[in-house]
DNA sequence: GGGTACTCTGCAAGCGCTTACATACAAGTG
DNA sequence: CACTTGTATGTAAGCGCTTGCAGAGTACCC
């Protein structure tokens, strides 16, 4: 079986440095660990000779004994999405610097109720949870409270647990005012909840922006240009399908995310029609690629929401972070593919 | 301070599982690990009692006696980037599921230092090493070898020590052969190596597949049909202009990733010109637009190659790993950034 | 000078498991 | 039947830390 990782030479137990400083052991973890009533000279001297036997502490051994595991776990459904991975990035960020570590899970429809039985995976070995994009609800959340083990919730706005997220019904009214404000009056919307396992408040909070802004400008959004493009490339060009082949297709279409806008541009490539001249698209994220391709976008920082959360469960750890929501800042992003309605449609 | 994860309520430990069912905790711990010489029905009873407690062995504890830690190390630089997120998927899908943990560390320019030193975010808490993407060379796999841990390398063909790849010299004939084959005859290439954190035998050695394959067809590849793109969007943009300012632009160009293959269909989009038309264009990896944006690329398995990294060494970890490389096959995608080169240049 | 209040350090008892070794019993062997 | 062999379980010694408690030393005050 495979030997610890140590090149074969055995490492330096917390004996070894008390041996060699002429101190406890007791001493020795105080010192390392900055602990008051520890002398300088002695702090110092510890510290050094630490170094030299290259001592680090073995974690499962101090875990145990303090009983705390210095791990984030963290729960989100579709781990490898653009999106998911730009937040995780964001945490552990964050949380590598403060030394904690991160502990991952998917969260499929069953997560909540693994939640509140504890999920083995986690099973006392995380100090706290974060839940990316899963959706709780106020009820949920109250749950989430009373299990006792700080939570930080992002991607939803709650009352009973500290949470970050945009504000979606601004970003679809931001969206939505652009394209009325080019001159647009036929917009179309594409969203997605078909999978149980996204936070399904995310389509509905834009859908419900979006109506909004649309109705302050006397306007009204007919069934047939609301449709479901599943948060992928392919949904966004079966969709943007599907509007051209209405009597009247839309002239400016908000997709909620930028991969379905990949998808929305493709269809209207292979229509032989050009995006922001012939139809307008603007979509939701400000992904990598979509500065390359000119896509028009709401953008939202996805690594500080990230890099936010993981700021909050240090805070709620420390314990004075205070439950509140934190709102993260959205902007626009004109581009290419916006343009004034063209006059031939 | 955070209690543990318990919803308020005290864990169950082996002590209590041991008095329930009625035996000693060393068999409990047998029981519950499998392991020979525990009567069946006592071993079903304790099942049963384990279950009804919600009992689950305390890792900490457990990694602490046995001195296994069943965790897996992984070092790679850049782990942001799609294709390592990727890989970490892969790798993070089949270890979950042997009930191994993943541990994500960065590997900048002193990786390797670091790994010879033993890390002290891994220090005794691995039972294993995938690097990704960083590039050791044959010595510093010999000296890998010598770590006595069992190491797995993927982006890099080595003797010493188990690996895995792409064959990128294959890789990038099969993309100037591509291009050969439609009729280019001016052929350029961009890559990138700028980044010393990046695995450098990448680049040369798709360069060096690229120019075989022109060789063989009779063709030269001056300097100024090769760049460096930075294996980003904008550095692809950036390469691209350049040759398009040259007096004869190239009617073929090869990227190194897709990525930069954006980049470069950006930079002919602004010039006016049509990918597949005016100029061809074949990248590498196809990454998930890729399709959507029509980009002709060598496919590499991505996923796959995580998963693949990780069955090796669950092998090693088991003893029955022999050291060999496992090559991964590339295929081509054709789309419609290639075609035949324009008659007007 | 005795008492109070700190500051510094050590002792030793765990934390919740794993596992070498010992023990007990049943079955098979000559 | 005594003896080996194999199976099933228990005993107890750690694994390498943390931390409550106690003791020792120093300083300060009335």
């Amino acid at each position: 079986m495979a030997e610890q990782y140590t090149s074969g030479v055995a490492r330096a137990t917390i004996d070894d440095v008390a041996r060699v400083a002429g101190v406890s052991t007791a001493t020795v973890s105080r010192a390392l660990r900055n602990h008051p009533y520890v002398a300088e000279a002695t702090k110092q001297r510890i510290i050094q000779v630490a170094e030299e036997l290259r001592y680090v502490a073995n974690s499962n051994a101090s875990r145990l004994a303090s009983g705390q595991s210095r791990t984030i776990g963290l729960l989100a459904p579709l781990l490898t999405s653009w999106y998911t991975s730009e937040v995780v990035a964001g945490v552990e960020e964050v949380l590598a610097h403060a030394r904690y570590d991160l502990l991952i899970g998917t969260a499929n429809p069953l997560a909540r109720e693994r939640m509140f039985r504890g999920d083995a995976r986690f099973h006392q070995r995380i100090d706290g949870v974060i839940l990316v994009d899963v959706f709780c609800s106020e009820e949920g959340a109250t749950k989430l409270a009373d299990l006792e083990t700080p939570v930080v919730v992002l991607g939803e706005q709650l009352r009973s647990v500290t949470s970050a997220s945009v504000d979606n019904v601004r970003g679809a009214r931001i969206a939505a005012r652009h394209l009325i404000e080019l001159g647009h009056r036929r917009l179309a919307v594409v969203g997605g909840h078909a999978h149980m396992d996204v936070a399904h408040n995310v389509p509905t909070e834009r859908l419900h922006g979006f109506q909004m802004a649309m109705e302050a400008a006397g306007l009204r959004l007919p069934k047939e240009y609301v449709d479901d493009g599943d948060f992928t490339i392919e949904g966004g060009r079966t969709a943007m399908r599907r509007f051209l082949s209405l009597p009247k297709p839309p002239t400016g279409v908000f997709l909620m995310s930028d991969e379905m806008a990949y998808g929305a541009m493709w269809a209207l490539r292979e229509a032989g029609l050009v995006p922001g001249r012939d139809i307008s698209l603007v979509g939701f994220d400000d992904h990598p690629v979509a500065e390359s391709v000119g896509l028009t976008t709401v953008r939202q920082p996805v690594r500080e929401i990230g890099r936010l959360g993981a700021r909050l469960m240090l805070d709620g750890l420390e314990g004075f972070g205070t439950i509140a929501h934190h709102p993260v800042e959205l902007t626009l992003v004109e581009r290419a593919t916006s343009g004034p309605p063209s006059t031939s449609r």
